[in-house]
DNA sequence: CATAATTCATTGACCTGTCAACCAATAAGG
DNA sequence: CCTTATTGGTTGACAGGTCAATGAATTATG
């Protein structure tokens, strides 16, 4: 049996360099941090969302999305009002000049990861959407 | 054209996803994080190693190693001294207790990544590795 | 209806990474 | 030599995530 794990660990410590290396290129060019955008786009397309759910949908700590948000509203990018029929959700919306960026933003992001994908074929997308979905299935399942 | 990003966008999505889950997973079964894990993997092969190039091997910034060090040192895995010959490097070595501790740390990683890619088929390993490192180096130009 | 349980958001403490400033020690160059 | 890089390590400040505790508002229940 010729040397089952080296490439096992190969394949993590690619993945774990892969992820790394990502989030500060992406920053650079992009202009914003993954997260941040990731929020800003769930405010994107409908009207007003509940902390709540946005933290649900990006799956960060609540935490950690109090306090994007609130480095987000002083950037003046968002506003936040309370929920009158319900006073403990705040209802988070896009500012217009937040709704006015985020579209060149996201053309950015676009643009990078055709790049980040850029030598990978439309079969191997596939194959490797493939396999991510069953590593986190597995990953879920420890 | 039809939607040519989705696919990316899912793809980018997931590798964030994945890799946010496998540390604290990985923490909670092997009992040590995968970055303290690959400092004393490296010691494990060698004698006494400088911190500047533990540094480089993990390819974390060097205050990291130096705190990661400290915590090392105050758990009894690992001791530091001055290299006579050199006064600025200072040499890391594993204690005799940190040796014992090791090996079945590493059994714990993989069985731990072995569970992660239980259901990929080594052709498809294979052809993971191609993709990633293709993105590492699409990374990389960017 | 009054009390108990739940939900939402915030805060503080911690961890682990970054970068920038610094000190000490060594190496290089005039 | 003496001065000027350069190198190795530490520290402080920041970023962005975690968890745990808390307070306020709402919902469920006896």
């Amino acid at each position: 049996m010729p040397e089952q794990y080296p490439e096992e660990e190969q394949i993590f410590e690619l993945l774990q360099s892969l992820s790394k290396a990502i989030s500060p290129k992406f920053e650079r060019l992009v202009n914003i941090s993954p997260t941040r955008l990731r929020l800003l786009h769930e405010l994107y397309d409908g009207d007003e969302i509940s902390q709540s759910f946005l933290q649900k949908e990006v799956d960060i700590d609540g935490a950690a999305v109090t306090r994007h948000l609130k480095g987000l509203e002083e950037c003046g990018m968002i506003t936040r009002r309370n929920n009158p029929e319900d006073n403990r959700v705040t209802l988070v919306s896009l500012t217009e000049a937040g709704r006015g960026r985020i579209a060149s933003l996201c053309e950015e992001k676009k643009n990078f990861i055709s790049n980040l994908f850029s030598s990978i074929t439309p079969e191997e997308r596939t194959a490797l959407i493939d396999m991510l979905t069953r590593m986190q299935q597995n990953i879920k399942q420890l």
